[in-house]
DNA sequence: TCGTTTCGATTACGAACGTAGTCAAGCAGG
DNA sequence: CCTGCTTGACTACGTTCGTAATCGAAACGA
């Protein structure tokens, strides 16, 4: 079987403990419920799903478990966009980029510093 | 509410009709049975979900529906982008780009490309 | 006209998801 | 020690999804 995916709802906790982690499930909570509504309960059950999947690893520490990811988010964030730009532009990142160009969604400041990085990697 | 979301499976039948349009849930099935393992009814059933979401209308024709897509492509593409650009990259697309070069999805002809299109835009 | 083929509509059903309640066990405090 | 709170485990339940069988009506062929 190949990397289980990840849903939404579980993606949000991921995000919570890539920003710091091992945190307990209370403490992710707790950071999850500035943004979303979500009861305690319904936290845990996702960080023991996502436990199920690999993608957390919970230690136990004292009667309590220390949450903290296993799967990085560099390799999350590059399977998503691989998804998108294989099923959207025929898996070539180039069209993908004149997509965005063209519904206007880069400002300035994105195309000076993606000008920049061309002429990097050009180099 | 918001426009409905479409599953995977939806959007591969919504790409054939993308493709060429009007056609009828037979005509559909035969070019998905190319590269999906699915029966007629599966591909029917997903067609009626596609059209009670609205992304697709069902125009009698004798005794057998034409169907057609409603929902644009560019838009639906544009969608998905921006749902992938807010979720992991804080909204902005100049990170999804700075990722994908990093992790080489770039060739050296995409690169002139998206040289050539920023020139453009920075005009 | 009457059986057969062809459609769409209805129904099915297990897995995954979003969301959460309940329970048992252990630790903390009196 | 006993009692109560905290925590993970288990269970629940409605929805969406993937995948399809079945059913009733319409059309076609003989």
């Amino acid at each position: 079987m190949g990397p289980e995916r990840i849903s939404d709802a579980e993606h949000a906790v991921m995000e919570v403990l890539w920003r710091r982690a091992p945190r307990t499930a209370t403490e992710v909570a707790d950071e999850l419920a500035e943004t979303r509504n979500w009861s305690l309960q319904t936290v845990k059950t996702l960080l023991s799903r996502l436990a199920n999947k690999g993608a957390v690893s919970h230690d136990q520490s004292g009667r309590r478990y220390l949450y903290r990811p296993i799967l990085i988010r560099e390799d999350y964030v590059d399977e998503e966009s691989k998804r998108l730009v294989d099923r959207l532009f025929g898996g070539r990142a180039a069209p993908l980029f004149a997509h965005l160009a063209e519904r206007d969604h880069f400002s300035e400041e994105d195309l000076a510093e993606i000008e920049r990085l061309v002429k990097e990697l050009r180099s």
